[in-house]
RNA sequence: GGGCGAGUAGCUCAGUUGGUUAGAGCAGAGCGCUCAUAACGCUUUGGUCGCAGGUUCGAGUCCUGCCUCGCCUACCA
């Protein structure tokens, strides 16, 4: 059977990330990995800090801490967050690992030694006071074109025109406000993309089926007219890959290291690496996933990411590969992302505008977050998250539909037939009409998944549920319970098993929730999805004991609506 | 400026290659049920599909122009 390599776009070390980053990789490409495994696909899931760069180290600075502490406690608590939100990676590791370092490494010697790295010189502004090279961005000053005077050095935000960090007048660091900054010459490698113009080219045709988003960023790229751009993969930084060729450093690249988003997509190969190193396993686990004449030929690659990250994966990374010669694994599928908007703006760490990850687990449950997220995927534009919207979601679909048919079938049951499950398994007419039902459901669930069509999936899942309260309504096991207690019975164990198949196959989505659910009516935990629905709503053994859980799902009230709404609002 | 995308019921969105009376969820209205987290089910009111032309026997769907909104435009990552 085919396996699937599944990659989250990784997400940058400096800080705990908002909602809309969950949303962008991590949390589709979850429930993705979840959805595969449980229809019997090997699947590979994996993730990774990206750990260098400037706004790493600032931050650090910062913290006052050194950076390399700094990146760590920031990699563990991701690694908690993303937990806590049950994230389900095979290996959440770091672009910072050794793995990395050497396969970075390794890339650059291959790309050198088949003619697509080249040393230029260049110029760039140098801040005395901050005693560092300062990236365009950092620099601002006033926009020679309208005046603005917080125009940035690579391109104004009040008129848009693009900009060199020497166009500005008064130009100073963003970063201590020194305006003793100076042109310096320095030397940086180029990964020569412009030669695989036409092989990335080619390889993109092929990609038909991708969406909209990843192939028209990537053609605007390749078909740009000042044509494809080389690329500094250096900088001049001193926490990073160290630029080396073939195991030593390369002559005058001593005090420089590789530009994070050379090295950031290669370590998801050298976390599946690291991965296998963990486990102790052998070379050629890790290699069967991205090597084509080691098995990876067979294997499906899907990567997950926001749309800003998507010329990186389609023009960079693999052009790295390409001109490497080796025989990498190209990826198969991008699912990209829009942005999540928050009530109508931008989520802003600095201005605290929104929601980020952790506060929002002292909030709800990581199921509420994931089903509103899920639900709303920002797949075709971007999306607002409201917390009007939130609410009604939360406790219509989580609470009402699905919340509310456990609270009823196990209420009923417990108060009329005590705490066993009910015995009589002939099922009628009605009970195959709801079977037919849920099946033609369940089909269309399974290859909207296969599509990663996230929201419709949502959406069919829903319909699964509300499939339930419909059949309770028709069967009324309330009132059949008066003349005929036997057939009564049988209504609510075919009930009980829609529970248990709800449990199931909701995984993917709210896998916490479903677990409880598991635990609290001791259901036995199937790794894999049912093919024959009818036999497997028949799975319930008359030895189960029932009770009635705690709510599962309790409400969002008003006044926390607005108690939120207020909180978040920013400074 | 250039590129891309979107504009469909009060709101959030679906509408495959153009084909009969344009769909769903939420919100609204009515009815039913009483097992349940005042939950559930059924029925139902809302749309000249951004505007103006064009192609066609036939256009939400294709073409042209225009309007509005959003995103991207390569040294943040």
């Amino acid at each position: 059977m085919k396996r699937i390599l599944i990659t989250s776009a990784l997400p940058y070390i400096n800080g705990v990330k908002h909602l809309g980053n969950l949303i962008g990789s991590q949390l589709p490409s979850d429930v993705y990995a979840r959805f595969m495994r449980a229809l019997g696909f090997e699947v590979l899931f994996i993730c990774a800090t990206d750990e260098h760069g400037t706004p790493a180290e600032l931050a650090a600075i910062e913290k006052n801490i050194p950076v390399d502490d700094f990146c760590k406690e920031m990699w563990s608590l991701q690694k908690e967050i993303a937990d806590h939100f049950h994230i389900s990676f095979d290996h959440f590791g770091r672009s910072s690992s050794q793995q990395n370092h050497n396969l970075t490494q390794h890339f650059a010697s291959r790309l050198w030694e088949n003619g697509f790295i080249e040393e230029i010189e260049e110029e760039q502004v140098y801040s005395l006071d901050d005693n560092r090279f300062l990236p365009d961005r950092y620099i601002t000053g006033t926009c020679p074109a309208c005046a603005y005077e917080k125009a940035r050095g690579d391109q104004c935000e009040n008129c848009t025109k693009q900009l060199n960090p020497t166009d500005l007048i008064n130009p100073k660091s963003t970063i201590s406000g020194s305006k003793s900054l100076e042109i310096r010459t320095t030397k940086h490698l180029f990964l020569k993309q412009s030669m695989l113009k036409d092989r990335l080219t080619k390889w993109l045709d092929t990609k038909e089926k991708w969406p909209l988003l990843a192939k028209s960023i990537a053609k605007k790229w390749l078909n740009a007219k000042e044509g494809l751009k080389d690329r500094a993969i250096t900088r001049d930084l001193s926490w990073g890959i160290p630029v080396k060729k073939y195991g030593s450093i390369w002559p005058g690249f001593e005090n420089k290291v590789f530009y994070v988003w050379f090295d950031a997509p290669i370590a998801y190969i050298a976390a599946t690496k690291e991965w296998s190193d963990e486990h102790k396993l052998k070379e050629s686990s890790w290699k069967r996933w991205w090597l084509t004449d080691q098995g990876a030929g067979e294997v499906s690659y899907v990567q997950f990411m926001a749309k800003d990250n998507i010329p990186f994966h389609t023009i960079s990374f693999p052009a790295t590969i390409f001109g490497s010669g080796e025989n990498w694994k190209q990826v198969d599928f991008i699912k990209g992302f829009n942005w999540l908007l928050y009530e109508g703006g931008k989520f802003s760490t600095s201005e605290k505008r929104g929601i980020f990850m952790d506060k929002a687990l002292d909030l709800y449950p990581a199921d509420y977050w994931r089903w509103w997220l899920l639900a709303n995927a920002p797949e075709n534009s971007d999306t607002d998250f409201t917390w009007e919207s939130f609410q009604s979601t939360i406790n219509k679909d989580l609470a009402d539909i699905l919340g509310n048919f456990i609270s009823r079938v196990s209420s009923f049951s417990v108060s009329k037939f005590g705490h066993r499950i009910p015995d009589n398994n002939q099922y009628g007419k009605l009970e195959k009409t709801t079977i037919r039902k849920i099946e033609i459901h369940y089909g269309h669930l399974i290859e909207l998944m296969k599509g990663i069509e996230i929201r419709k999936s949502c959406n069919e899942l829903r319909s699964i549920w509300v499939i339930g309260n419909e059949y309770l309504q028709e069967a009324a096991p309330w009132s059949v319970f008066k003349e005929n207690p036997e057939k009564s019975k049988m209504i609510i164990r075919f009930a009980l098993n829609l529970i248990n198949l709800y449990a199931l196959i909701s995984e993917p989505f709210i896998p916490g929730t479903c677990k409880k659910i598991q635990d609290h009516f001791q259901f036995t935990k199937l790794k894999k999805f049912p093919e024959n629905l009818g036999l497997f709503l028949h799975n319930l053994s008359n030895k189960h004991e029932i009770s009635v859980p705690k709510i599962l799902f309790p409400k969002i009230t008003d006044e926390e609506r607005s108690k939120y709404q207020q909180d978040f609002s920013g400074c």
